[in-house]
DNA sequence: AGACGTACCTGACCGC
DNA sequence: TGCGGTCAGGTACGTC
């Protein structure tokens, strides 16, 4: 479901409740997600009060008192439940109740996402965040660091740009949303990008402009408030496939395969 | 090192 | 109605 739009959005909608609350009771319908809960897991989280909620890449990051922080991957499915009008549904595998009386469950019928406990001074050189690139809408994020970067890889821009040691965030429908709107080619090998200035601006701007919206709302993924992420509609190129592109009103936008992901962009808009 | 492919898992959809 | 195939927003890991 989610990239770094999606993400940022469930963080601003669990925050709320999340923040200054203790963890009364955690309820683990199963012992994995894509990974086996942490040894210990439930039993730290127990009475853990919640210090902070942010989020880094993908990752949802609550900061508790026991001088741990939950790492929380939604990863194609996942979703955070807190609107009680819900109805329990048979994917809900991990419940929280917090308390101040909220409930709060964990959805994810395909259980790519996962759980992790790390200890919170250490978080920037964990498993699954050490290695990770800057985020894109911070100053670290510049022209000249990813033409830097990019220098050394032969391969196709667009998969490059997902790849998370380079930087994070940008998945696959923003990848090539940013792409298009940088007017590159998706197949452009990265180190022959000319125009390492536009396509950090675009990927800014379209990252921006889907928080601002939301995120994006398609097939599974709703907001944790069960209200509706808008961006998809501003889509350019993505799941347009065969569709006369809105810009040039010329092209098709086509639709190829990259790494094993969709692609979607105008070959006449994108040189 | 980098560029691939594979694996993880369920559900929706399509053509037969 | 059922069956098999394909596809889906991520990412760790194995291999060349």
């Amino acid at each position: 479901m989610p990239e770094l739009p999606e993400v940022e959005t469930v963080v601003n909608g669990i925050k709320p409740i999340f923040e200054g609350q203790t963890i009364r009771d955690l309820i683990l319908n199963r012992p994995d997600l894509r990974f086996p809960f942490p040894h210990g897991f439930q039993d730290d989280l127990n009475g853990a009060e919640v210090r902070s909620v942010y989020r880094r890449a993908k990752y949802i990051c609550l900061d508790l008192s026991i001088g741990k922080t939950l790492l929380w991957h939604l990863g194609m499915s996942g979703r955070v439940v807190l609107d009680e009008n819900e109805p329990d549904h048979k994917h809900d595998h991990v419940v929280f109740y917090l308390s101040s009386g909220h409930r709060v469950r964990y959805r994810d019928p395909r259980r790519f996402g996962f759980m992790d406990l790390v200890p919170s001074k250490k978080v920037s050189q964990s498993k699954f965040i050490g290695h990770l690139g800057p985020e894109p809408l911070s100053n670290d994020f510049t022209a000249n660091y990813l033409e830097d970067v990019l220098s050394r890889r032969k391969g196709p821009i667009k998969p490059a740009l997902m790849d998370a040691k380079l930087v994070v965030g940008v998945g696959n429908i923003y990848a090539s949303e940013a792409l298009f709107q940088a007017r590159i080619h998706p197949e452009t090998p990265a180190n022959q990008v000319k125009d390492f200035e536009a396509l950090v601006l675009a990927i800014k701007d379209v990252l921006r402009k889907a928080i601002e919206s939301g995120g994006s709302t398609l097939r599974d993924h709703v907001r944790p408030d069960g209200e509706l992420g808008y961006f998809q509609h501003h889509f350019h190129v993505y799941g347009k496939g065969g569709e006369t592109c809105s810009i040039c009103a010329t092209s098709k936008i086509q639709h190829i395969k990259q790494a094993g992901r969709s692609t979607f962009f105008c070959d006449l808009c994108q040189k």
